[in-house]
DNA sequence: CCAATATCCGACCACATTGGTCTTGCTTCC
DNA sequence: GGAAGCAAGACCAATGTGGTCGGATATTGG
């Protein structure tokens, strides 16, 4: 249930990469397709479709030529999870009930769907206020767990 | 992204229908597959093999013969949503690195998994929160569409 | 200028999942 | 015994996902 993408999980990976490298050195870094790729064994031809993807999206900004690749757009913490996902994923919902025009299927009949919207929501703003950022620093802390507490509670 | 099946759509709101029966009338009301699936418009087949599924699963009791059908197998309030999920699209996680035993196909390369494991954990919480009791009654409000203030823009 | 390095972009394909049907058999009640 | 119902399997078409290929275009270093 509720999988996301691999494209989805290669785009957030390909982002902290490049946060990393901004934080780690001066300013705006700069990294190639293939280098991504490399350093975490996936496909690059693919992973170049999703950088471009992403590139289109405004999160990141391309630069060609020799010793050209891809650069965030703005801060780290700017970017949320969210952001990248919608991209690449496109603006699917948690049930198949809410469509773009929030309309069912189902005639009405579908009772459902106000519930789980309500679910559907709480998640995107999960998301939402996960940022680049955020994915650097917790990977390198070990001490997330404590964080793991607050749980968001479902408004009823 | 992050779409649930429309089988876990069906098996949602065929326990809300047996939810509200219940709540209607004396006790423990007991519905056929058939009559369900025509309440809904949905594939009579279809819904009959997801119910089988839950009876299986210890959600539902089911009773062969003439006027059998199933029942809910405990209080509509101590069944979660997630259960019903993880009964019908099995447990599948948010990120494709969460495999059953934890271990990411990306030789821990992949730093990405241990925050997405929070909005995992989140997620999961929400939904064991949810019960279906709660369906019922959200359902019945017609008040709701106020709440939904934050609808996240989907612009393509 | 030219060649190397990149991004860009679309077509294409193999595979898994999903939604749905069909068939056959077993149980229970009238 | 027969109708109404569950149980359980094989089966199938459509879709989505992950991944490849080929070529065009832009940029820079020598």
């Amino acid at each position: 249930m509720l999988r996301l993408t691999k494209k989805a999980d290669y785009g957030l990976m390909a982002l902290k990469y490049l946060a990393e490298q901004a934080h780690d050195s001066a300013q705006p870094a700069s990294a190639s397709a293939k280098a991504i790729a490399e350093a975490y064994h996936i496909p690059p031809q693919l992973l170049a479709k999703i950088l471009q993807t992403l590139a289109k999206a405004g999160l990141l900004v391309s630069h060609a030529g020799t010793n050209g690749g891809y650069a965030l757009s703005r801060d780290a913490h700017d970017i949320s999870a969210f952001e990248v996902i919608r991209a690449i994923d496109g603006p699917l919902f948690i049930t198949s009930c809410i469509t773009i025009h929030g309309t069912c299927d189902l005639h009405g009949t579908c009772t459902i769907k106000e519930p789980l919207r309500k679910v559907n929501d709480s998640i995107t703003g999960l998301l939402s206020e996960l940022s680049i950022a955020d994915l650097v620093e917790h990977s390198t802390t070990p001490a997330d767990a404590a964080l793991a507490g607050g749980l968001v509670g479902i408004a009823r």
